[in-house]
DNA sequence: TGGTGGTTTGA
DNA sequence: CAAACCACC
């Protein structure tokens, strides 16, 4: 019996995986453990968990249908997988098991436990690196090194691919035979548990075949407009996919092709290629967090910079969350978040940002609030982003990048389109005034003034960071 | 995947 | 006098 073990690659499509499984000996059968206490501390958001859910239950009706059993086990957290694995390999006599890898260190030590279990009951484990296009460890720069910086690292993805890309098919020997879902309830009982409002489960389609769709819909309508229109909020030009691809109801691959086919029509051409390079950031985070294990343990990818000291004023921090810093751009994103589940990309960087410069706060927090209500709350892909706001990730400058909250409304939402519509309280403002609403403060009596200034925040940032080099030059025992 | 404050350019 | 351009942060 071969054995496929379901974890965030929620898809029967382009996935190596189940393809070998089925070309192997023997009958196939799959299997997901619901690690609920995994979830709860990593503030797994709620949507997030009801998207999983149903994605699962999508998926045990399609492997049912191709005569593959989908086993759902609860196991609270990862430390009771190998034993569970273990009872389930020897029930259905399992020989093989074949799984997609995944990079941060929890997932890595729960299938270093796996396979120490396994190797003792004789049976091999296969993973492969369907999540992303280029496996982390395969680019190096010519030191040895990993690639820390994202243009260098998007040169050599861009040549790997064009040498080694191959999208894995449909499994081909599928028969059309059925079989039972035997996890159903398991999944029932474990979204009985999870509590979401319906607006926002509204807003979402959980599974593969929406997912697939939706890919074709964006690549058939939006994919050509994307480089010139994806940094505009109050616009309709981005993916909407991430939800799919951390999940893995979407491959990176079925992304890849279809964007590269698109690039063949000479209109779509800049698109296409501007939305890859999304691609190949998503591939460089991830193969950031599979080599620097740090990052897994909450610490900064520059580790001077865990020597800053953040304010983390409570009241500020809980003006950010609740969207109402006095910035509309930032409290229109905010509230976004919230409501939806989403924040567009440029967003995610204005209100990191913010968090992170303007309010002091330890970028952290606000990595954290962001796992409690993304739908696509991806760790790789979330702290990189985090970090990157916050200067103390990877793509490092000789200056700190601190954005203008009022300038980056002024360039992104120009007409003040989307602050009107996630601050109604702004609406009649003209489209000078939106964006800096405190110069009219009798016309906004229920919007608050900033809660901070911007001006000298860019002083205050690089004065410390500055202290924090030293003090780790000095801790270093290295002259500054 | 910037911002700022300066200087130059050109209607 | 406002874009466009530039050096520096």
């Amino acid at each position: 019996m071969n054995l496929v073990w379901y974890r965030n690659d929620l898809r029967i499509h382009a996935h190596r995986a189940l393809q070998e499984a089925l070309q192997a000996e023997g009958p196939v059968t799959a299997v997901y453990f619901i690690c609920e206490d995994q979830w709860d501390s990593h503030g797994v958001a709620p949507l997030r968990r009801w998207y999983v859910l149903h994605s699962l239950n999508e998926l045990g009706e399609q492997l049912a249908q191709r005569g593959i059993t989908l086993h759902v086990v609860d196991a609270g957290d990862f430390s009771q997988v190998p034993q569970k694995l273990a009872s389930l390999v020897r029930e259905h006599g399992v020989e093989r098991i074949f799984c997609t890898r995944e990079y941060p260190l929890n997932e890595r030590r729960r299938d270093e436990a796996v396979a120490a279990e396994m190797d003792k009951q004789g049976v091999a484990i296969r993973g492969f690196d369907d999540s992303v296009l280029v496996p982390p460890t395969t680019l190096r720069t010519g030191k040895g090194t990993p690639y820390t910086v994202f243009s260098a690292y998007k040169k050599r993805w861009d040549v790997w691919l064009e040498q080694h890309f191959s999208i894995p098919g449909l499994p081909g020997s599928m028969a059309a035979k059925s079989a039972k879902f035997a996890g159903k309830a398991v999944v029932d009982k474990a979204l009985d548990r999870v509590s979401v409002p319906a607006s926002l489960t509204d807003l979402w389609t959980p599974g593969e075949q929406a997912a697939a769709q939706q890919l074709e819909y964006f690549v058939g309508r939006h994919l050509g407009q994307y480089r010139k229109h994806r940094d505009f909020p109050s616009l309709t030009a981005t993916s909407s996919l991430s939800a799919a691809l951390s999940a893995g109801t979407l491959s990176p691959a079925s992304c890849f092709h279809a964007a590269r086919q698109a690039m063949s029509d000479a209109g779509a051409r800049d698109g296409a290629a501007c939305w890859i390079g999304e691609l190949a950031w998503r591939d460089f985070y991830r193969q950031i967090m599979a080599q620097y294990p740090r990052l897994s343990w909450g610490r900064a990818f520059r580790p001077e910079t865990d020597l800053l000291e953040w304010d983390n004023d409570d009241d500020l921090f809980q003006a950010w969350c609740e969207g109402r810093t006095g910035y509309p751009l930032v409290d229109a994103a905010m509230r976004q978040l919230v409501a939806t589940g989403w924040m567009h990309n440029r967003l995610r960087m204005v209100t990191a940002m913010f968090l992170s410069k303007h309010l002091w706060q330890d970028w952290r927090r606000g990595e954290d609030f962001f796992m409690q209500h993304l739908i696509d709350g991806d760790f790789a892909a979330n702290n990189g982003g985090w970090q990157w706001s916050a200067s103390t990730g990877t793509d490092a400058v000789p200056y700190f990048r601190v954005f203008n909250p009022v300038r980056q409304s002024q360039r992104f939402d120009a007409e003040g389109k989307f602050i009107a519509y996630w601050v109604p309280e702004l609406k009649a403002l003209d489209n000078k005034t939106i964006h800096e609403p405190w110069k009219q403060p009798l016309l906004v009596p229920d919007y608050p003034a900033p809660i901070v200034p911007h001006a000298g925040v860019r002083e205050r940032v690089t004065e410390s960071f500055k202290g924090a080099k030293q003090a780790y030059d000095q801790l270093q025992g290295v002259d500054a």
